[in-house]
DNA sequence: TAAAAAAACTAATAATTGTTAGTTTTGTGC
DNA sequence: GCACAAAACTAACAATTATTAGTTTTTTTA
């Protein structure tokens, strides 16, 4: 009779999740079957069931882990005193090394929300309109101390979120990049633009 | 008996093809029934066969449609005499206009190939491969020409493609920003950035 | 070590899936 | 209007799905 392996400070259950959100990054919510998920923890898909309520369960402690953490980061920087401009490197920052450091997990939050049921899904827009919201307040108040280009705030905040996003293809390639090159140069682009 | 409508100058297989590509984008490729996709057309699920082979199919000429549209304009970018500035800016418009304009198969091709199957799945990756690497190209040339400042190409193009593809979260949004604004600022803040 | 709790198992369920076979209706060309 | 092709239909299939019920094994507690 298999089992399931815990490390030491985790539960099964949390064994179990960070699985599934290997899986489903890897092959999409819908494409796991709990089956699947069983067999990579070595167990039986119905012993899953001692430890969780349902796959869907699965999904929302994934997506609600990833959309707090970013939550409280953007709290955090809010209530600092530091210039606008260090404010927005510090997130993006943020969003780089979070985006390498837990990949699964942002992944998965990224792309595989849509299948979030309600209220949960409502809950989870919800978080992400309020961050975005954060992000445009945090643009604005650059341009208005003229620490940042007269630029529409929205696009400034959509150019800079997809572009950290995109860190899910370097994962894929990894190119003989180091980390700190890659937050660098992203950084910089982001800021300064590559125009001579 | 319900009918397939189709509009002027395209076939049913083409209607099928698109409404496929509304509904992959909205509820992904594995979450959408073939029963779904008929209803939506307003034909019962086997009428389907008689114009395509399976749903695989659909999300094949999904993929492969906007993956060739972007290797034509690539190619006919590294055919001609501009700058080599004016040739990013170039694909960074066409990306932009594409985006808004093919949303849902864009989409699509973004987000769903990897429920392709063998050998489509190792074609249509060649493919992008291959777009990407005529893209760091581009970069090395402008860096070589001094056109551009001195980062890693690679991470460039991943922002730019990165940016540009999170376009997809305007769509969602559209905010009562233009199209034109939209396209100027992105392409002004990924060429230029956007500290004063 | 015996009792209780936790966690695994097997077997089964109802629902849904893509697709096929065979049939009927619709549209087209003469 | 008749023959033929195109395109719709109904019925059914085998496979897969998440999940439950009930049972057995393992671990913890006392």
């Amino acid at each position: 009779m298999a089992k399931i392996l815990t490390q030491k400070n985790s539960t099964k259950k949390e064994v179990i999740i960070q699985k599934a959100a290997l899986l489903f990054k890897t092959k999409s919510y819908k494409s796991v079957s709990m089956r699947e998920l069983a067999e990579a923890l070595g167990v039986e898909a119905p012993s899953l069931y001692n430890h969780i309520l349902s796959k869907s369960e699965l999904l929302k402690e994934i997506c609600f882990k990833v959309g707090n953490r970013f939550t409280v980061q953007i709290e955090m920087i809010e209530s600092s005193k530091a210039p606008t401009i260090d404010k927005i490197e510090t997130i993006i920052r943020f969003h780089i090394k979070t985006m390498l450091e837990n990949f699964d997990e942002v992944y998965v939050a990224n792309h595989e929300w849509k299948h979030l049921q309600e209220p949960y899904l409502g809950d989870f827009l919800s978080i992400r309109r309020n961050y975005e919201k954060s992000l445009v307040t945090l643009i604005e108040t650059g341009i208005e101390k003229n620490e940042i280009k007269k630029i529409n705030p929205y696009v400034a905040v959509l150019t800079i979120l997809s572009a950290v996003r995109g860190l899910e293809f370097w994962q894929r390639n990894k190119k003989n990049i180091s980390q700190q090159v890659l937050e660098d140069d992203m950084v910089n682009h982001l800021l300064n633009g590559i125009v001579n």
